[in-house]
DNA sequence: TCGCTATATAACGATATAACAAATTAAATT
DNA sequence: AATTTAATTTGTTATATCGTTATATAGCGA
């Protein structure tokens, strides 16, 4: 009835304002510092500190790299005493890197076999 | 039998050269005009001055975000006489911009809700 | 209040990236 | 071969971002 069917009906694109605010979540996740912080804290929950020491890098580095995360809406922090315990506040980070590993995997596993001697 | 309860054992962490890959692909993904692009690829495939005009970005400038939207594979290129036909090459690419685009309506809708008169 | 610890912020240099313009390559047509 | 069109490559400039050092803020205990 409504839905005449027609080719040249194409998906509306979206909006400057949207695709700068795609563009900002997934520059939180383009550095590897980042995503070294966000891999870990899948493990468990990390104190800043603790973060500073796993992750080998410096206190302000770490302290900013996390408020961007933050900004992002991707870690969230609790204070507790003297410290701050960080955590992943939104699952879909954990899936949205699953799904990045998930296709290096295969695109790493893809271009060894292609120098795998023939059978 | 093998696998004992332990909360002690953590998820491995990814290795410094998986992070960077990882990164990599992520920045592909972390500017407005890449996503604009990959957005305009997602209604059908577009010829470079196609794109070029859609976009309203100079030439040169798509070109060379299209170079890195394909260097992260995520869009394919199939010369046709003069021109260039790109197209998304990794179906994984709409996913990804779909899981994103959803939570920020989630998180825009819920902010519009916080204005509204209480009921 | 004083000092100690945990974290955040500011300022800085080095590097990376976007946008634009100009030069170059590549394919098709005459 | 010369011309035209399509796209890439190459500077150049302006801006953004990373990592570091130094400083500031905040909570806790003596």
């Amino acid at each position: 009835m409504s839905k005449k069917k027609n080719p040249e009906v194409l998906k509306p694109l979206l909006s400057d304002t949207a695709l700068e605010l795609v563009a900002l979540r997934f520059r939180a996740l383009s550095e590897p510092m980042r995503l070294r912080l966000l891999n870990l804290l899948m493990q468990k929950e990390y104190t800043v500190g603790q973060l500073v020491e796993a992750s080998g890098s410096g206190q302000a580095n770490v302290s900013k790299h996390l408020a961007v995360l933050r900004d992002a809406g991707m870690v969230g922090m609790r204070k507790e005493g003297l410290s701050t315990w960080c955590y992943i506040a939104d699952p879909m980070v954990n899936e949205l890197c699953e799904m990045m590993c998930c296709r290096l995997r295969e695109e790493m596993e893809a271009k060894a076999l292609a120098f795998d001697p023939k059978i």
